[in-house]
DNA sequence: GCCAACGTTGGC
DNA sequence: GCCAACGTTGGC
């Protein structure tokens, strides 16, 4: 099993909004590298860190399973969507998702201050490469085990 | 295949 | 709302 990290504005789609509904489909990623780890690499089962973006305190918020096989993303198809891709076929789509499982929502936010103060610990972690704006990266067990134990108590 | 222009991300 | 960083696009 492996582990990765997945940004979302809490504005557009929050913890709060996953919790509700149970399981979402990450739709809307149009970044290859993004899209390749959804595609080819998740897994049934796959830990999630649920992360806030543009947040008033951004960080993680949450755990998540990945809950279905890569499959392609609807709203490249839909000229309605914000997320239409008039180069995506049906017979020959671009974009892949999974769909999310919340897991839990931690008893409070794990900030991008505390995981950079922790920087050392974590070692070579994508999220704090400089200028990374990834929206879903691998984090390693070693990353998970750590970012957890910096769950408020 | 280069690279300038442009759009987006996301912290602040 | 600003803007640095970076990915994508498209002309050549």
């Amino acid at each position: 099993m492996r582990y990765w990290l997945m940004k979302s504005e809490p504005d557009a789609f929050s913890i709060d909004d996953l919790a509700r509904v149970g399981t979402e489909p990450w739709t809307g990623v149009r970044n290859y590298q993004a899209r390749n780890f959804m595609w080819k690499e998740m897994a049934v089962g796959d830990g999630v860190l649920f992360y806030h973006s543009n947040a008033k305190v951004p960080g993680v918020v949450g755990v998540a399973r990945v809950a279905t096989e890569a499959y392609p993303d609807p709203t490249q198809f839909d000229p309605e969507s914000d997320y239409w891709d008039p180069k995506a076929a049906i017979d020959a789509p671009r974009w892949f998702l999974v769909d999310v499982a919340f897991e839990r929502k931690l008893k409070d936010v794990i900030s991008l201050d505390v995981l950079r103060a922790n920087a050392g610990r974590l070692g070579d972690f994508v999220l704090l490469n400089r200028g990374t704006r990834l929206s879903v990266l691998p984090v390693t067990p070693a990353q998970w085990r750590t970012i957890l134990e910096l769950e408020p108590k």
